[in-house]
DNA sequence: GTAGCTGCAAACTCTTTGCAACTCT
DNA sequence: AGAGTTGCAAAGAGTTTGCAGCTAC
């Protein structure tokens, strides 16, 4: 039982077949999955299963926070293990997401949102580029 | 005509009163109207008018730059007049957008691009929180 | 006059949901 | 046994589009 595995025994959720299959996907993903995606991947597993049960598993995995739901300019979702906390750049031409850190970033966002008056809940930070020196 | 009317004109597209009207909508918005905003105050002006008309004008306003589309964490988008660069707070408890401007910030996201090997073509900053010191 | 624009309704895409059958614990 | 989970198909929400008629230039 990975660990993705353990904390939804913990919070309670029946491990089943999909379940198992879904979370699997999601931990050895190295990229950022559409739900379509993780649907397929799913699939070659398991061909039985079905959109549903994905959607309705990285909706709880969401509010478990366990997974991270992201909405790039892009009208769907794609989706992550919550893990370090990191923002994305996205690469305009392939579609690309490379993750990246700042630490500098971080105090800056904290600092401006209570210069505001508020304190900071939730944020999106999103870098959309080209590579440099395309030949 | 103003300013907005103007750069349309400028642009090739031909004045119609439903153009007008939202455009005029859109000048004196003071918030960041949805879709179906947009149109409820445009239908105020002229009853007659449709959403299929509000939604491809504001797709062509929004190729020509003239305004930004927004996707908050909200599942439609939202439009405002394409000015000053700036960011979005948005408010948790009461949806209310505030705007705020950082010059560290742009040089900030524009040196991470960089180190990472691209050119910035487009972000997306948007800080979600809740007011601080609420009775 | 005609290219472009409009309203209407139908179509589309992504996502959610009601339901009856099934399955983990 | 029983609450939770599943697959299916239908429904929802927001948005786009084909078409016939209309309008700014």
């Amino acid at each position: 039982m990975n660990n993705l595995e353990q904390k939804c025994a913990d919070a309670g959720l029946k491990m089943t077949g999909q379940r198992k299959l879904i979370l699997q996907v999601l931990d050895t993903a190295e990229d950022h999955p559409s739900v379509e995606t993780v649907y397929e991947r799913a699939k070659e597993l398991d061909s039985s299963i079905s959109m549903a049960t994905v959607y309705r598993t990285l909706n709880m995995l969401d509010e478990l926070n366990l997974v991270i739901r992201h909405e790039f300019k892009e009208n769907f979702s794609r989706y992550e293990v919550n893990e370090a906390h990191h923002h994305h750049l996205i690469d305009l031409e392939t579609g690309d997401v490379i993750e990246f850190q700042n630490a500098e970033l971080e105090k800056l966002k904290e600092k401006i949102a209570n210069e505001l008056g508020f304190d900071l809940v939730d944020h999106r930070l999103e870098l959309y580029g080209k590579k440099i020196n395309k030949k």
